[in-house]
Formats: C-alpha cells, sequence, structure tokens
DNA sequence: AAAAAGGGTACCGAATTGGTACGGTATTCC
DNA sequence: GGAATACCGTACCAATTCGGTACCCTTTTT
C-alpha cells in the first residue's frame, strides 16, 4: 500500500489536461477530454481552487484555469490540496490525537524527519515536468537493495 | 492524510524497543513493554518475521530477535513489510490492474519518478537513528513555501 | 429573465483497515 | 515422553475511510 488516493491522481490527470491547453475551459471540457466523470471533475476541481491551484470562472462562459505557472505547481501541492496536509502520522500535523499509548508518542520527532524528507521528494516534481515529455518509464523500484536475511 | 498504517506505526515502536534491549524476547514480553495489544504484536512481528526485519524462534524460551543490526534496517524496509510494496499509484508495481481510464495511464512513468524520490527519502532513516536521540522535535512542514494564490 | 457554469452539502455503497479468535506446530524442560 | 511455552497461520468481524452520486443554490452572461 502507501499509496495516495484516487481523487488525487485524478487531480494529475485533470492539472495535466489542463496544463497542456492552457486558458479557461469549463469542467465539462476536461471531464469529456479526460474520461473522469463528471461529478467527480467537479469535487476535484473544487478541492484545487481551495488551495487556489485551479481558479474558477462562474457563469456563462466560465470555467476552470491554473492558478499559477506549472513549475510553482508541485505534487505535493495536489496531494495536499486533495488529501489535507502531508502527515505520515496522526499526532505529526497538530497532535489532536492523543495517540492511546504512551510509548508510541515520543517517537513522532523520527516520523517528523520522515516526514520532511517525504514531503522534500514530493515537491521536487512539479506539473510542468508531468505536462513535458511523454514518459521515459524505468523499470518500477519495489524489489530495492534490501535482500531477505536467510535464517 | 497520506499517512501509513497505523499497523506500520506499531511496527516502529516494536522494533524500538527490541534494539533497545537486544538479543531474543518474547512476543508477551514486547507486547507488555510497549502497550500494544498482544495480537497485534504477534501479528505485526510475523510480517517482519516475512520479510527477515525479526527472527523468531519457537518453543519454550524462544521469541523474536531483529534479524540484521539497526543500521541496516531503514523505514522504507518497515514499510515494505507491512504495508507491502511502497507503489503510490496502482499501477506502478506490476501493472496488473487496467486503471479504467486511459488518458490516465501515460501518466504513471512520472508517478514512477516521484515514487522513486520517496522511496529514497524514506530509505534515508534508519532503526539505529530512531533508536538513538530522544526527539529533537522540529515544528512540522504543514505549511510549505507554497502560500495560496490570492483571487 | 433564462441559460450556463461553478459552489456546496449531504448521503450511500464499497473497500480497506484494525483488531480478535481459534486451532496448529515446534521446542524445551521436567 | 508429556506438559508447558511460544510462535504459526488462517479466518473472521466491526469500524472507519473512500469513491461516487444526487440535489439544490449562487453567480454571470446573453
Amino acid at each position: 500500500m502507501f499509496r495516495i488516493n484516487k481523487l488525487t491522481d485524478y487531480a494529475v490527470v485533470l492539472l495535466v489536461d489542463m496544463a497542456r491547453h492552457g486558458g479557461q475551459r469549463s469542467a465539462q471540457q476536461i471531464a469529456a477530454d479526460t474520461g473522469v466523470p463528471m461529478p467527480t471533475v467537479a469535487k476535484v476541481l473544487k478541492l484545487l481552487a481551495r488551495d487556489g491551484l485551479v481558479v474558477s470562472t462562474r457563469g456563462a462562459g466560465g470555467g476552470y484555469g491554473l492558478g499559477r505557472d506549472a513549475l510553482q505547481i508541485t505534487v505535493a501541492d495536489m496531494i495536499q490540496a486533495v488529501e489535507g496536509p502531508i502527515a505520515l502520522t496522526s499526532c505529526v500535523e497538530s497532535a489532536e490525537d492523543d495517540c492511546g499509548i504512551e510509548s508510541l508518542c515520543p517517537m513522532h520527532g523520527h516520523w517528523n524527519r520522515v516526514n520532511r524528507a517525504v514531503h522534500a521528494a514530493l515537491s521536487s516534481v512539479t506539473l510542468a515536468e508531468m505536462v513535458r515529455d511523454p514518459l521515459p518509464f524505468r523499470p518500477p523500484v519495489t524489489a530495492p537493495a534490501t535482500p531477505p536475511v536467510p535464517a
């Protein structure tokens, strides 16, 4: 697991489509263009608009456009807009949860460190990069340099 | 969101506890020590054992011990052991899912790039580091350098 | 005013997750 | 050699979360 929401995946699809076309386009156009069902498009775009990643124009002839340059929109931004603050554990962000277990909490300083590293990684890829080149597609990383230890 | 499983959080707690004590200890001891309910401890330790992060000894006087040096166990290892391969989207790992939507799939080369960055970040923190210093605890990163765009 | 287009809320079904229970197997000690 | 200890494995249930849809309102243009 450890995967992003489907909605976030949609968000990327929509944003890339918008970046490719440029200007204002209606949610319906975008939906027809990407194949994502219209109600879902509306939902995602609204989330993105809340964080300023896209801007909306109401009324006839309105629609959505990118809120800022594609170079200024990172994957971290998208994930945050759709899924809320990037926090790997419940307590990192605001400590509103009391974690239940005592011996668990002293750990969160470390999670914070990990969290920062992940956030940096996610901020390193921009929408502009995704729009550019089609896809290099290198082999996945699912089997990294940690071979199982023989018993 | 974008957070790890509770079970993964437990895994860290258990591993840190084991690293602190060293040697073989029974699941019950570890459970009593950490406050994590016994059945859950057993479940998590079994997952960790499957990937070689811990080794088990059966029978009376048996128990669990670290499978390798704490320096060789990374956060990425733990997450993978508990939650399966680290893949941000469904299709990155094995392409068994057909993604449903056509225009979505050309995106996964990029997700792969992001995935690799995240994996590197998670591999950069080891169990040994988590066992060491109590906690520096710096401010969270939930509000990064991307201010909302004024309408 | 009427039509077009986004805004917002609420709700429901489905999938995942967290947690528990139960019986089985291996090893040690008496 | 039997009993106690401790891990092994599967299956199951409850609860939370997620994805998706429907409905109605507000704004703007023609």
